[in-house]
DNA sequence: CTAATTATGTAGCGATCGCTAAATATATAA
DNA sequence: TTATATATTTAGCGATCGCTACATAATTAG
């Protein structure tokens, strides 16, 4: 046990209630005065804990990145690249639909467009969806040699159409549309896999 | 000439003016001291030409509407669906690509996730988005009647892919991707294009 | 025990938020 | 001219922003 006075909240736990206030009201619109009611804990024990407010974002989206959006490491080891493609439609679907958080993907509506304050954390979104996508083509890269893709294919740019679907599809969570709708354009978006030699 | 001092600003440059910086750093992103600085113009000016930030900012989408944004009830008119999709996609990426002003969709950047006080214009988006789509399904539902398209296909699935493709399109484009990199992702996203019986 | 260390609670910092009262300036109408 | 109406300027309102100084409480080390 490490000395001084012990702290008295699960640290874990406050992480995630900040982690749902990011998520459902955007790093700007998300304010100190609600992040400590949510966390239950006040102001000095947050700072103390977590560093400030962008520090704590940046944890909160390191703990966004291993549960809920595990689905997008998870599908990438899917054995086929189409089984991948259709795992990861599911996944971020299931994930942006799921009631036990808010719609969508914090990757997306976290801080797409911002104040010049919060410049560093739209840049940080904007790395983090990069990467995700640098992900998915180094799989389908990785399919190629293996011969499951057709070297015709442009690994890069059936990466780049798979994400930029899924971002449409996290726009669409958060506007309220259904369940069944996403998992039509799932479906739909699947029409184009590549057949083709 | 109406009665008073006369207005010693454009209301129309203003407005535009205000356009820009919501477009670029979302509703919330956006302070009055911002605005009344790029506009030119002071605090009472503004309150007594646009009513408040929110009214001015239901007037800077209207205008978003009526001039950026025309490219959708533009691609609405072409003869067939398929140059209808084709267009759109077209039209999306070269405004959120336009060098004029910032990059992506004011009315998916403008307010995705937001703080309890700017709700109404989250909700004003959503509705706004929602109408875009409404707008697309209409016309395909009238391609089906004309037999430009099968009737086996659902209208309005047809249009939410086609616009979540659009909205993913729009978080690329706020992301840094290059308008080659779209250009390609919609040219694939058309390969799925109904054939089908 | 005392000393050292860490967490909590209270209170409030300076800055910025959206917004406006009050005075002044410039036009038309009589 | 005088009265009326609208716009601009200056100044600052109360509230909230992210953040912190300070005193107190609770633990370990000696």
């Amino acid at each position: 046990m490490p000395k001084g006075r012990p702290r008295e909240f699960d640290i874990q736990k406050a992480l995630d209630a900040a982690l749902l206030l990011f998520w459902r009201h955007g790093y700007e619109g998300t304010s100190l005065a609600a992040l400590t009611k949510a966390m239950g804990i006040n102001m000095p024990s947050l700072y103390a804990a977590f560093g400030n407010k962008e520090m704590l974002f940046r944890k909160a989206l390191d703990r966004y990145l291993q549960k809920p959006a595990s689905y997008l490491p998870m599908a990438l080891q899917e054995p086929t690249t189409r089984r991948v493609a259709e795992k990861l439609f599911s996944g971020a679907i299931d994930m942006a639909m799921n009631p036990r958080h808010p719609d969508g993907c914090l990757l997306v509506q976290g801080a797409l467009a911002t104040g010049p304050a919060a410049a560093p954390i739209r840049k940080e979104l904007n790395l983090r969806r990069a990467a995700a996508e640098a992900a998915v083509r180094r799989r389908f890269e990785q399919a190629i040699t293996t011969a499951d893709l057709p070297a015709s294919v442009d690994a890069a740019q059936l990466a780049c159409y798979i994400i930029t679907v899924i971002w449409g599809l996290s726009v669409q969570a958060a506007s309220g549309v259904t369940r069944a709708q996403l998992q039509d354009v799932a479906q739909f978006a699947m029409r184009c896999w590549p057949n083709w030699a």
